[in-house]
DNA sequence: CTGTTAGCGCTTTCAT
DNA sequence: ATGAAAGCGCTAACAG
């Protein structure tokens, strides 16, 4: 059986055409150390001749850094996650980086051996979204050595001197609250995502939205309050229930984009124009979100301030330091489209409560 | 300055503590040789004990193995390489491989660089796809022993004796112009993606597209092929040419499916009713094919078995074999929906020659 | 400035 | 069945 590997020059290859010992080649190639201009360009040569590339691994071994990186998503699929991951793929690589993308599927069994296996691979840092990993394995891996940024965990959901990167979603909710008030909206219903995991992130979210509403004295009563999966057509499942009430909301905040465009197809499906007779906010603000008809109004996230933290967080452990046990809140922005408008008077007979 | 590693266990570790060398306990961890009942339990012990786990990065230097995967796409936020990103990873997840993502961005000077990066790196293999990479960049590196798989290049792009996975885009092509054929389309217009890396898949779909048309009689004049960048706003653009002609097609056919949605925006902002004037092709179906209004009709290209194809080029040479020269061309197929319909009269008042 | 030496943590003959 | 020893390819002291 014949084998796939045309052997490769090592260090010891090039030492010998350039007539010097290895450590003299590695010097020349780190350049960490003073080498003669005639050697040197002698060893220059015998690299290019015989084509050599360093191995990484054997590099690895010794320096104790692989330049691997990782990112766990639920799913890469997410668009969300893919355009961090891009994002982050980009910037890494200018550091000689890798990324390794690990999918959870929302299986905690999953995150688990994924951060496992990693750990076992020295990768020098791991990049965790919520989702199918439990704080307590996160935890438990980064206490044998492995780095562990969290980003996105609502700060609660993780262990309270956890450091990691987290949008301050309260405040994305009070944006939707504040843009819908200032529309004239009274009567709301909201969209949650639930999470098997735990993970807080959408409660948060509907919580700013509550608390903003309740300072302009709103209440949201429990039947105009459903969860969804997450998903497009959990988002519009979630609709059909809000949609069918007798004294339906005139506008709806969903605690992602995909269920906000569920949102919105449910309330194609029954002829309730948008935003003529419903106003829909999602979050996230995801590329789709300004392809659609309406486009999407939505609770947008940095992502490259997002990435910009995480590396800072991330890199400086990479030369051996403890990575700091700060928690960086990065705030979100509302981006107003067509998928809300003003409400019309006549939604309003029932709405004799009004208070102003 | 403290270190954030706290150091793990070696296999010396452990052999000290269980009274043997660090070969018997190598042996035990491998089961490749016998160890005697006593002795192993005593070791595993040892090992539960110290909570030691093997360093994948010592072990890859003498196995030359990594356990390393790279799939190389123009970008990860294009929806079909998410999910074939997705499917790829939990498949050799079960195999105890790890994927790497390398972005291009289209750029062949990224490509090149991603390429020698993953081989110093020794990965297993690496599967790439079309934008960004140049064949001869796949060439010189496989030349020096990265396995690699082209997948999804257009037969004629590569070297001639360039093994890899491919879909029968000619045939994907035939199948769209039969469906629009069959519902009484003559006037058909087309939507092909150009692509500076001369990848020629694209062309190779409106090819098919047009054979199948030649064979019934029906010809696509320069005027209705248009070309567009790939991106949905780049087919809303193309769509714009095509339907602001005198006398406009009955039918689009996009050789991808955001640009395909782009046509679709393109005609409800001109107030033509998707599809009962105008119908639309797409090719890829994404996702989001189906959740789009009208769902759009689209050639279908089947993920798993892609991925099943690559897997079963590449997990061989993972075991020391060399690469099949085998090139693997799979069949796609049409997924009708809401965005093609029957032609109407009316729109073939001017199709004098239509010869049935 | 360059060579010598010693590992990094593991697998793998080869003795015993 | 276990131990001893060599070596994967590289970096990092330390000599000379």
């Amino acid at each position: 059986m014949e084998t796939n590997a045309p052997k490769r020059p090592t260090l010891a290859d090039v030492a010998r055409e350039a007539g010097v010992t290895h450590a003299t080649v590695s010097n020349v190639i780190s350049g960490r150390v003073h080498v003669a201009e005639a050697t040197r360009t002698r060893v220059e040569a015998a690299i290019a001749a015989l084509g050599y590339e360093p191995n990484l691994v054997a590099r690895s071994l010794v320096s104790r850094r692989t330049m691997l990186l990782a990112l766990i998503v639920p799913r890469i699929t997410n668009p969300f996650y893919a355009e961090v991951a891009l994002e982050l793929e980009g910037r890494v690589a200018e550091h000689e980086y890798h990324l390794v993308i690990c999918n959870t599927r929302n299986e905690p069994a999953e995150g688990r051996s994924q951060l496992q296996r990693l750990s076992r691979r020295w990768i020098d840092g791991a990049i965790v979204m919520p989702g199918g990993v439990d704080a307590a394995d996160v935890d438990a891996v980064s206490r044998r050595g492995l780095v562990v940024v969290p980003c996105l965990w609502a700060e609660e959901a993780r262990q309270p001197a956890m450091p990691g990167v987290d949008l301050d979603f309260a405040a994305g909710g009070a944006l939707a609250a504040t843009h819908l008030l200032g529309l004239g909206h009274r009567r709301l219903g909201m969209i949650v995502e639930s999470r098997p995991d735990g993970c807080i992130a959408h409660v948060r979210r509907v919580d700013g939205f509550r608390a903003a509403l309740a300072q302009s004295g709103v209440e949201i009563p429990p039947t105009r309050e459903v969860t969804g999966d997450g998903t497009l057509d959990g988002g519009r499942a979630a609709a059909e229930l809000l949609l069918r009430q007798p004294n339906r909301p005139t506008a709806i905040f969903a605690t992602n984009d995909l269920m906000a465009l569920g949102v919105i197809e449910a309330a194609l499906d029954q002829g309730l124009p948008v935003p003529a007779a419903l106003s829909v906010v999602g979050f996230d603000d995801i590329p789709l979100a300004r392809h659609v008809r309406p486009r999407l109004t939505s609770v947008a996230m940095p992502r490259a301030e997002l990435v910009t933290s995480i590396l800072h967080l991330l890199l400086p452990t990479l030369g051996g330091q403890r990575l700091a046990r700060e928690r960086v809140l990065i705030p979100p922005s509302l981006v107003p489209r067509d998928s809300t408008a003003r409400v019309k008077n006549g939604s309003h007979r029932k709405a004799v409560d009004m208070s102003g």
